[in-house]
DNA sequence: CCATAGTGTAAGTAAGCACTTACATATAAA
DNA sequence: TTTATATGTAAGTGCTTACTTACACTATGG
């Protein structure tokens, strides 16, 4: 791993745990293994860091390589799997997301942007997913972006609560139980 | 309003938007309108200011006063209620919500008590409530939990997602609009 | 052998921070 | 009037921070 790399784990790890304020630069040269100096020839300043990290760790939701494993399953399957998938990837980007939450502020456009990207992605993916899918071909555009959002809310809702409040790990299979009983909640209908 | 509460207020506004390690002393008495030291005089150090603002600005959701209200209202038209209230609450604690996510890290202990404290608030209401609904009667107490939490990350997410990322204000008829037709997939289904 | 690029150590700088001390002022109760 | 209480101003202390400078070391390629 190169020198640039190693800094830029390092800060990215202490920039989740600490915030960028919480996080000094002599610290990210401790965990990195290099001296303090080697930092600044490299990045210049701390800012430019944390743009760095913000760059290099986003990231993009890819439900497409997952889609052609989906073809032959159930509505609820489907959704199965990708709720499944999708806390997957919350928690590796957990990380990420603790950054992003606690600097919205101090980078309210990149963040957003981020954000947007993401959420985007997911929404558009999904949605002509659910299009191909005979058990919602009534549905309305419109009513499909709601189904979108409310699949979504309800993995991002139980990301936020168990992980980065309560900082529990996620046991896959409760979570898979739960959601699988959400999801027949949705489709059915608890009436 | 007494000088303390000028001070709480000030650093409740700051530590919201900043963050606390964002917030310098000298920038609390500013915004209270008095000076430096009057600030340590009355807490004697910024940790402190810092927690009596946890104390008095951190909620419990009091769905008990609406609960009167329900009485007569369809299932569905109860749920959107619960929901507007919530939201409604979320916003009014906007402030409170943002420390909490950026300070997680600070003080673990506080920001999990005062959330578990809100989710379990939240949580023995409303099942209580949805067990006397006689169009759940056939549910176990494990379902109504799920469909609780079902709920509350509808509301959640949605909040999130617009107040704290995007910071878009929530028109509040939009929000019933939307959540209106979230309730009835979830009551009726999709399929 | 020499030049270059990348690194380390040591020391220091200027600024900002939480917090303190000393003293003056104002108000209001005794 | 005196006294206690709450405030302000001004100055300063000691610490930490991001960032710099100067110099020595090592490895690699020509």
């Amino acid at each position: 791993m190169s020198t640039k790399e190693k800094i830029v784990d390092a800060a990215f790890g202490l920039f989740s745990q600490k915030g960028y304020l919480g996080t000094t630069t002599k610290k990210i040269a401790l965990h990195a293994g290099v001296s303090e100096v080697t930092l600044f020839r490299h990045f210049g300043s701390k800012e430019s860091i944390f743009e760095e990290v913000i760059q290099s760790k986003s990231f993009l939701p890819d439900l497409k390589n997952l889609i052609p494993k989906l073809e032959n399953l159930s509505l609820k399957d489907t959704l199965l799997e990708i709720a499944t998938e999708n806390i997957k990837k919350l928690i590796m980007k957990k990380g990420a997301i603790k950054i992003f939450f606690s600097e919205v502020d101090r980078y309210p456009q990149k963040v957003k942007e981020s954000h947007n990207n993401m959420c985007n992605a997911l929404d558009n993916t999904l949605i002509t997913f659910l299009k191909s899918k005979k058990e919602l071909s009534n549905f309305s555009e419109e009513d499909l972006i709601i189904i979108t959002k409310t699949i979504w809310y309800l993995i991002f809702g139980y990301f936020l609560d168990t992980v980065i409040i309560k900082n529990d790990d996620i046991n896959l299979s409760n979570f898979r139980k739960m959601f699988s009983k959400k999801i027949d909640f949705l489709i059915n209908g608890i009436k």
